[in-house]
DNA sequence: GGCAATTTTTGACGAAATGTCAAATTTGAC
DNA sequence: GTCAAATTTGACATTTCGTCAAAAATTGCC
């Protein structure tokens, strides 16, 4: 029984051990920096064990980017509850992005990553089915919010432009600038003192330009941020840390052996 | 004479010759798939000789780079001059995002590679700097275009909002806007139909909501459209052009602005 | 506890692909 | 035609990948 369980339970954990060291890898080097061998040796182990969990490289990512999207959903979801206007929202919904940014910055750019990088093409179907599955979920539960706006009278749409398209506007508008933002070298030298601050206006002035009642304010809108910030991060915190690594609680010092024997 | 400019052109003609080889590359399988023997092959020399001009697989993609920023910017610069007011002068440059996403896909694709892969930091300084500088005096010939704007009362913003953080909106909305298109597997699917037309009409509308004048009139900005979208798309063409592999068109515009491979 | 069946791990192997460099070849000037 | 300089070559040492049969460990059963 004892041993039934510890043995299950290291190769359960091993799996989510895989994918914390690969995303350290990734952070400092892109997903070709992930190096099978060196996460064999990390964990201990070999890397045919790798293999045994992983099929190839582009698995390992894709399971990453699957982990970042379940988490941004959820925080997505925690930010909608958090505020009723449909404006506020929404607006709140983009402060999950900027939280999500910066207390997951590993999760975003995995996501990236599997989006310019070859990764995809060599995933098998199912796992590519899946996360087209959450991102369409993430679209639709984001796009109910704009629905009700329509339905309560805040937002009357131009004929032709339906709520997706709105949807659209703002996932450019955040994920745009977050991208321009992480990946533009110096964009302080090109005069944006505060890229988040932009960000925020210029989705706010598209709001206006949609018409989307109330108008924007900037006081009530400071306010809304200090109400949401804080509990947002709170939860990017508990989001993370449900699933890293317990030094202490799982197989630490079950094999002591691994550790002397270095092979050549 | 004659013998000295064959095997001189030779050689400069490799270079790009080179280039064109990785670009196809690229196309099809990211940063990574750029293959130094292949392209040696492809060319009837040996990889050494490849080595000759790019120290490394790296360089070669941020070649590229330069080569696509110093062709949007062409672009960009003629769009300007295809109109008068401000906000038509801004949408052109709108439009010339879009055509060089489809006129020149791959130069689009190499300039997002070097912002998400490693690239980037394996690179000399000096290659790294010289991109920084093209994207920087990209930024400020379009932040005139909005200095006009409000030196001429179509715009006025408010406080604490810089004409550099409206570019940057419409960088973000636009950029942002051409990626997920790219790299959202089927954005038809969660309802957005026309892309395209979907982000033009968000950055009115951001336009509209800085209250940029004049305002959004459909009819237009669809005759602005077509005055100019035909002119964008040659120039494109024409651009493209230039540094094609033409065994017997070599003299035209190209100048090798600068020379090759620096060890870093 | 012992043994057989099953599962897991190992490490050697073959296949790319990279970047280097001394030697061979080509070029161009006299 | 000769020779120095420039250019090209291809073998070499490395790194990393993914596979697979054999070895080791674990589990189930008596």
């Amino acid at each position: 029984m004892t041993t039934l369980t510890a043995k299950q339970r290291e190769i359960r954990g091993r799996e989510r051990r895989i994918l914390n060291v690969a995303t350290a890898m990734v952070r400092d080097g892109g997903s070709m920096a992930i190096r099978m061998d060196a996460i064999a040796k990390q964990l201990g182990v070999t890397r045919g064990t790798i293999y045994n969990h992983f099929p190839h490289r582009e698995d390992i990512v894709l399971s990453l980017a699957d982990r970042a999207i379940r988490r941004r959903i959820e925080l997505f979801q925690f930010a909608a509850s958090l505020s009723v206007g449909s404006r506020d929202q929404i607006a709140t919904v983009g402060l999950a992005c900027e939280v999500y940014v910066d207390e997951m910055p590993d999760d975003f750019a995995v996501e990236q990553m599997i989006r310019h990088d070859n990764v995809w093409q060599k995933c098998s179907e199912a796992r590519r089915e899946n996360l087209r599955q959450c991102e369409a979920n993430c679209m639709s539960s984001l796009s109910h919010i704009i629905d009700r706006a329509i339905r309560q009278g805040d937002l009357s749409l131009p004929r032709r432009q339906s709520p997706v398209d709105v949807l659209f506007g703002l996932w450019s508008l955040t994920y745009g600038g977050m991208m321009i933002e992480l990946s533009s070298p110096s964009l302080a030298e090109l005069g944006i003192r505060d890229s988040r601050e932009t960000i925020r206006r210029n989705c706010n002035a598209m709001l206006d330009g949609l018409d989307w009642r109330p108008r924007y304010d900037a006081d009530a809108y400071r306010r809304l941020v200090r109400r949401v910030r804080r509990k947002l991060v709170a939860k990017a915190g508990q989001i993370v840390a449900s699933e890293a690594d317990d030094s202490h609680s799982l197989d630490s010092g079950a094999n002591p052996s691994f550790s002397s024997a270095e092979p050549n």
